[in-house]
DNA sequence: CATGAATGAGTCTTCATTCAT
DNA sequence: GATGAATGAAGACTCATTCAT
């Protein structure tokens, strides 16, 4: 219920209430030397500086490197999915205008409530590793996306899945162009009412 | 025709014919080495290997490692803004359901002519080197795009600027997300038309 | 007693007893590898294998090369220094015949202590990094000389910093001459003397 | 007779002046060189520019970087020893003070007539190829040396070798101090004197 | 459990030297 | 003769990972 530090399942349980800790500070830690040098430099020492613990004590956690960046990655996208979803599930079988508000504020609650971690963690996300986390959250949130366009009392979507992929392409786009620092500070300040402007715009010319 | 071999402005301009085949060489493994081991892996010894010259050679031609990636992202986005950018001028004064059906397919038509090197360069652009460039091809498509906008003779479009970083968001970033392999196959079929419809569609909603 | 491994300011405090010992020869190892080899074969490989370590433990106490090599030549020279000042003031007050004698014998004692360590820091010292140490030592010993001159109850010395610069240059000169092997045997063996004789002699040309 | 260019003996005699041009060249770029940049940054690709030639060409007359320094090195302590020799003909069956001054003033004349290539040679000296040379010329030098103290009028030296090895030994210990710049201004100025004095001191000293 | 010293494979980069033009 | 593109061995340095304490 608590998901916060996800135990990774490798090397040890966190029976006790340190492990939590650490990994909690491992996390953060990853965040953070993500942002400040960049993955290039995303080091097992710089890590472990930042977390406050030493090298090796990462490794009682993470079998690697790359697992502990994965995690990280998982843990973010696990809350994102489960934001989306939620509001997926909330917005059933109400009118198309009324799905695409509702979706964006949980949308922009979600990215910016870490806005930092959000755009930290695109790069591990690019990655091999990262992009297979990424893919297997995006196809879980695809069919909860599509259900929902059907359950629209105002439209009728022909093909649906596609509508769902191209929806969720503007949705997760947008503030990606955001994030990534490609927008003016109006396209920031305006991000949450052109994405409904926009996502509406295309659900109505495909919806019946 | 093929203006691929641009001899960097650093180190050497090429005086004999055999630079000019040794940089073509080079800007062709990179993009081989990125799609095929990934950013983390383009080393200098492996781009010299596929290149078939010596790491040396590298060095002769580009003052570092980075410079090398950037310079052939920067090839890259200077084709696609150079493709952009005519076809927004071509498509001045049309109709906005010309301007976008003409603008997209110039897009596809640039991005499927070699589409791992389209995708091979998102990693290069995510970082600190490659951002800059792509910032400043960024902000040298957006007011093109708002000057196209603005002739068109069907709309106005009261946030000009606005509305171009939006068309433009999402105009990168369904591509984006078939070549980054998050779309289905009939999402990478459809692009086009779903492009078109998301485009026009957001156009004919902001614009009076 | 033998403060060789003065833990360097920069990387790592050494928390653990190994770390003593691996600084220790560290600084060995150099020595040898300047005498055997060269300063120009002097790389931190050498270093390493010599020392009985490998190459990633020097960058656990050293920044880069430059810094290991101005460390040993730093410490050499603090030596070195400490050794003669400590003779001059011990010589403060004594006619310039037994100053002189004080002197070389402290020096001797020193130089002649590892003739080779001594040697292979001649390299050092003409590189850039270490002419800045040697300049500064050799700037902390010259007031101490021209206070111990100006002390000398039956000698009085008009110039006192010029006859301070070339009492030093000789007194430095010659055991230099003999440890780059410029000098015969006869010379070796009669550095002492000489050297008292010449630097007396200039002393009481100068002196009134 | 004029022993500018030293031919190489190796690879091709300068019978045409172009030659004899490049070699010049080749050998002032080294001096430019080594001052500039440092015996550890002076390659063969920074001569060969500075000497505005291709680095084949230093090929063309040196089997490899080696021989081209010690080919200047040489050239210098030639026409120093020459300097040098020469001088201690003249003075000989000279007063010691006549010496003293007579060859004080052949040292000064010609190291300071390119104090920046005397100095820059120091660290080739310091090389294994080049201190072969820099020891040749010294025994070249001490036998003469030696001879003119001999013929002194006005004083006998019992250990005379010993005497003319520490007499050359300061007699190139001051200067080096001053190009090496440890000296003070007045010690560069007054090192004509000093020397002088110095150098009288020791031959009153050590002659009866 | 935690620590951090040590490891060594792997990177980038330089540079003396060669050789086709 | 001269050129300069290409070579590749060698050097400095980094960093994920291990393991004795």
């Amino acid at each position: 219920m608590t998901p916060l530090p996800t135990p990774p399942v490798v090397r040890k349980s966190p029976v006790q209430a340190r492990s939590v800790a650490t990994i909690a500070a491992l996390h953060i830690a990853v965040i953070q030397v993500l942002t400040r040098e960049g993955l290039g430099r995303c080091t097992t020492t710089r890590i472990a500086q930042r977390a406050g613990v030493s090298v090796g004590t990462i490794y009682q956690y993470y079998p690697n490197r790359d697992v502990l960046l994965a995690a990280v990655l998982e843990r973010h996208l696990e809350g994102f999915s489960a934001s989306v979803i939620g509001a997926c599930k909330e917005a059933e079988g109400k009118p198309v205008a009324e799905m695409t508000k509702h979706l964006v504020g949980a949308l922009l609650r979600f990215k910016m409530s870490d806005p930092q971690e959000a755009a930290a963690l695109y790069a591990v996300a690019a990655e091999k590793t990262g992009k297979n986390i990424a893919l297997t959250v995006h196809n879980l949130m695809l069919p909860v996306i599509a259900n929902m366009l059907q359950s629209a009392p105002d439209a009728v979507f022909e093909r649906l899945t596609l509508t769902a992929e191209v929806f969720l392409s503007i949705f997760l786009g947008l503030p990606r162009t955001m994030l990534e620092d490609y927008g003016s500070t109006e396209f920031a300040e305006c991000l949450g009412t052109q994405l409904e402007t926009a996502l509406l715009a295309y659900l109505q010319a495909v919806g019946r």
